[in-house]
RNA sequence: GGGGGCGUAGCUCAGUUGGUUAGAGCGCCGGCCUGUCACGCCGGAGGCCGCGGGUUCGAGUCCCGUCGCUCCCGCCA
């Protein structure tokens, strides 16, 4: 899989287990390894030995050499084991087509066991189900050892590195930001640090580095770049940890075609290296469109199954309840999922699945010929006009499932988007091995927090407006910024930013950060933009999603090294635990007082 | 913060209507085995049924609580 020049010899070995091939045959090898798998037949031992590179046969015989079949006999799984011998080819019919070097393997002259190792816990090459993830972060140096995740920290690798010589070939440069840093308390939840010498005073780990790459851009570097880790204190996801790493990218004198440009090309070739191939110009689709198709600002477009606004075509019904909905602004959403021949049970936990996701209620319909048109609970309740109409938005034909949610609009759409993703992968709907990227562009720049009373930026309050900013009207503006989507997942997110501290402040007054509380904290980032800021845009991928995905696994804790449980712990090293009361008293911390 | 699922041997799991001695596969240990490759054959060890309480003549099984793992919703500018 890696490129990988042979080890510079010495004691312990003088070639990769993975290496031992055509080229090698009757050659003198020292190789060195784990013992992965063990098969004694009393006189001849074979013994599969393991490095990062692969596996090679390893045959201990005894005529041949005494002492050495003597060790081979006593070694156990995951032993390590240096040993010398020759190159053999194997005959035909003992070659295993199942591994790379199985045409060869190696007659051991002399062995040194060189490590003694414990049963581990679980098997390193298991073929009975999956082993518990607690289990396999407890002891992650072994799970790291199994292939799966070996080619997933492989992948990682080559990935990150096919980013560094794309960017650095375009006059990116590597620059680091800090880690102890100030925090700025609307996104998410900071993780704090505690300072010893400022006590009562903390330090906040970077959500990610947006202001300081901007004032790279201020200082004039043109071209920034870095692959850093970034911390938010929220609830983990499959999908998300406490701390992640995102490729951080900003560029000065750019509009958005310019960092879509340079991304396009930049993606291609970091998939590419992932053996993904990708064709640009990447599509683009716009915000509402998501929305309105799909449900979601991160739509995975490799199938259909989109919504439809049936809103207008039972403007005025009798059903009271789309009719209410109606009346106080809210939306009927509707998707036709096909001919399904779903069961009344079936259909009932649709409805509780809605309403686990936060709709009111969920309405299924099959189409059917004749009057009234519709099997469904509210046939009855609705005009056979109504019915029609709705058939037709819904392009439905006999036998076909219709589902509709009448909602508040967001939370309608929302429901609607989450149901279809579901329905997307319980139909199969989604296409083996298809990858579809594309941007979501055209972003409105706010919206409306009800909860809070208050307009909130969907992106962060340094992105450039398109045209003018109007105060009075704060939702109507759009926003430049972007999004890549990939098969459904938000792999990554931009903008191009304000440069004018009087736009800034505009800003910040939109979404309720008044001049006082705006120099208090953004002062320095006013500061800079007022001793000329180029225009300047960017965007910040999620690492470990871009991996996860190209190594075609759910979940980014099986592309990390060392990554924290669901519940934000690392059973590994016990962390987060408990500190000395002394430590506390350094820090001008107390623990709280047990009730 | 809310909801679902899970917790039985080192690992992955089964365990009937509550019934007396809790099983399987893999792994592990011992023996045999000179062409296997998920080697094979024979024998064996291994259990706080997550933890605490309750119901019952009797609890892995039912009830309550609690802890842990996991998935989802909220949250994640």
């Amino acid at each position: 899989m890696t490129e990988l020049p042979p080890p510079r010899p010495n004691g312990y070995r003088d070639s990769w287990c993975g290496q031992v091939l055509e080229d090698r045959v009757d050659a003198d090898v020292r190789l060195a390894g784990w013992v992965h798998r063990r098969r004694d037949h009393g006189g001849l031992v074979f013994i599969d030995l393991r490095d990062r590179t692969g596996l090679v046969q390893l045959v201990f015989n005894p005529d041949e050499a005494g002492d050495a079949h003597e060790l081979g006999h006593r070694l156990r799984a995951e032993d390590v084991i240096s040993v010398a011998g020759k190159v053999v080819r194997r005959s035909e019919e003992t070659v295993n087509s199942e591994i790379p070097t199985g045409a060869f393997e190696v007659r051991v002259a002399a062995a040194e066991l060189l490590a003694d190792a414990e049963t581990p816990p679980f098997e390193i090459e298991s073929f009975s189900g999956e082993v518990g993830e607690e289990t396999r972060l407890r002891h992650r140096y072994l799970d790291l050892r199994r292939e799966r995740m070996r080619d997933a920290i492989v992948l990682r690798h080559r990935m990150t590195t096919a980013m560094r010589e794309f960017l650095a070939g375009e006059g990116f440069l590597e620059i680091e930001t800090p880690m102890l840093s100030r925090s700025t308390p609307e996104g998410a939840r900071d993780f704090l640090v505690p300072s010893r010498l400022q006590q009562g005073s903390f330090y906040a780990l970077p959500q990610s580095p947006q202001l300081f790459k901007q004032l790279l851009m201020v200082a004039g570097f043109e071209r920034y770049f870095q692959i850093v880790r970034c911390f938010r204190d929220e609830d983990q996801r499959a999908d998300r940890q406490p701390d992640f790493t995102q490729l951080d990218i900003e560029m000065s004198f750019v509009g958005v075609e310019d960092v879509l440009d340079a991304n396009e090309r930049l993606l291609a070739h970091v998939l590419g290296t992932a053996g993904i191939e990708v064709s640009l110009p990447l599509p683009r689709i716009s915000y509402d469109e998501a929305i309105s198709r799909y449900g979601s600002d991160a739509p995975d477009t490799r199938f259909g199954l989109q919504l439809r606004d049936l809103t207008e075509v039972l403007r005025g019904t009798e059903f009271k309840a789309f009719g209410g909905v109606i009346d106080s602004g809210g939306a009927v959403l509707g998707l036709n999922a096909g001919k399904r021949e779903l069961s009344r049970a079936e259909l009932d936990g649709l409805i509780g699945e809605a309403q686990d996701l936060g709709a009111k209620g969920l309405v299924w319909a099959f189409r059917e010929s004749g009057e009234p048109g519709w099997r469904s609970p509210i046939a009855k309740f609705l005009s056979p006009q109504e019915i029609e109409a709705m058939s037709e938005q819904l392009a439905a034909s006999e036998g076909d499932l219709l589902l509709l949610v009448a909602d508040e609009r967001k939370a309608a759409y929302r429901v609607l988007g989450l149901l279809r993703e579901r329905l997307g992968a319980r139909f199969e709907l989604i296409p083996e091995g298809v990858n579809e990227l594309a941007w979501v562009i055209d972003w409105p720049l706010f919206e409306w927090n009800a909860d809070e009373d208050r307009w909130d930026p969907l992106h962060h309050p340094f992105t450039q407006p398109e045209g003018e900013l109007d105060p009075a009207d704060p939702g109507a503006a759009r926003a430049l910024a972007y999004d890549i989507v990939w098969n459904g997942v938000e792999i990554g997110g931009g903008s191009i930013r304000i440069n004018r501290p009087d736009v800034q402040r505009q800003a910040f007054e939109a979404i309720g950060i008044g001049a006082v509380e705006a120099e208090d904290r953004f002062g320095f980032l006013l500061d800079a933009l007022r001793y000329g800021a180029p225009p300047h845009g960017g965007i910040a991928y999620g690492l470990d999603r871009m991996v996860a995905l190209a190594h075609g696994v759910d979940s980014i804790r099986d592309v990390i090294a060392f990554p924290k449980s669901a519940s934000g712990a690392d059973p590994l090293t016990g962390a987060p635990a408990p500190v000395d009361e002394a430590q506390l008293r350094e820090l001008g911390l107390q623990r709280r007082a047990k009730p």
